[in-house]
DNA sequence: TTACTTTGACACTAGTTAGTGTACTTTGGC
DNA sequence: GCCAAAGTACACTAACTAGTGTCAAAGTAA
């Protein structure tokens, strides 16, 4: 079981149409219930065309999570530029920042629900694999959060230890919080709601890493 | 679509071993994977037994889900009492509440592994029942913890605002962290790793809500 | 054009699954 | 021992699904 097709195949256009159909319907409908025909259908081609492009469904389920991670990592990449390169105000630059680290799950809906089916599926994952997801999505996360914790406590803003642990941190009191309220988007949360979930964990972590404290 | 039946059927020996077998065939396989066949080869039962007792997949699958909820609350509770009752060292006390609330999940094998497939269903569970089941496990979890805290605090151990927060707070920084790398016991962790994650939750915690703090 | 790759339409296999109908046996209270 | 409720065995349906085979059509590059 490859990870990636080493030599392409077919239309690059038809190969993304199907990932995107595939994304979709993974996520709207979970592994098991998503059907080959309903993904050719939604991605407006033929089945047997898939089967051309990947081997199984399985195959193409992992393409599609392994890519989508990549996807989101960039994004994720970008909003912690621009709110945690210059600090101004931490509090509210966290605060801003975890919003829109929120926010980027109703940005890529198809990915994250995505997602969910793939915590669905763990036991089902080859472990292999699924550390491939994990390494390529959450991991990556934490791993390019804390450097900027970590330059964050060298300007005396915070007193970190340990910049992963900190990050990990951080992100279990506020994206994984509201995440966990809504399932991962599925239930909706009224955007104010979302505010003072964030708002309350940036605060408990800052009370908990931030410089003044003992 | 009702939640619990009212008027019981059939011998109850019947209908718990057809419980038991479902919690374990849905935590092992999820919803859709599960078969209702291998569900009654399980329990020892014949098919038409279980459609006897519950109308639907569905409705057993709910059923299943609600009672487990029932029986880890208890749990859980006890082990509030047994670790928050009395403090002698906080955060030696939280750590091992913590320690124990974690190793519910593998005390119940079965039913975190239904919590799993509960979330990957979650949207195409109907609201109220999802509601119902929210209310039944996690949310009661975080209600119940919280008159500890505030009870701590009033002895002057912690310094808490919103103790339903603080709650929330803790729980995240523990259990959900664990929860969260282990897939709900999905993926074995050593327990000196398990350690490691639940003391650094608990001390960031105590970083943020201890008394002597500003 | 020619030669070649890619795709489509579509029928088809083989397997699985939820749920039912029915006739028979078991169980437990009286 | 009687009887009604409960459970079993098993055949059956209707539907759905992953994946394949085949052959013709359509795009592509020379």
């Amino acid at each position: 079981m490859t990870l990636r097709q080493a030599e392409p195949y077919g239309r690059p256009e038809k190969r993304q149409a199907i990932t995107r159909a595939a994304r979709r319907v993974f996520g709207r409908d979970g592994y098991t219930r998503a059907g080959v025909d309903a993904i050719a259908a939604e991605a407006g081609v033929s089945k047997r065309t898939i089967y051309r492009h990947f081997t199984d469904k399985e195959q193409l389920f992992l393409t599609v999570a392994l890519e989508g991670a990549d996807e989101v990592t960039a994004a994720i990449a970008q909003i912690m530029d621009r709110h945690l390169h210059k600090i101004v105000d931490l509090e509210q630059d966290l605060i801003d920042f975890s919003l829109d680290r929120v926010a980027a799950v109703t940005t890529f809906p198809d990915h994250f629900a995505l997602v969910r089916a793939i915590e669905a599926e763990a036991a089902h994952i080859p472990p292999p694999i699924l550390k491939a997801w994990i390494a390529a999505g959450p991991q990556t996360g934490h791993l390019r959060l804390a450097p900027y914790l970590r330059r964050i406590a060298e300007r005396g803003l915070l007193r970190i230890d340990d910049a992963d642990v900190a990050a990990a941190h951080l992100t279990l009191l506020t994206v994984t919080d509201v995440n966990q309220q809504t399932f991962y988007g599925a239930i909706p949360l009224p955007q104010e709601e979302v505010t003072r979930l964030v708002t309350a964990g940036v605060r408990t972590f800052l009370r908990s890493y931030s410089a003044s404290a003992a």
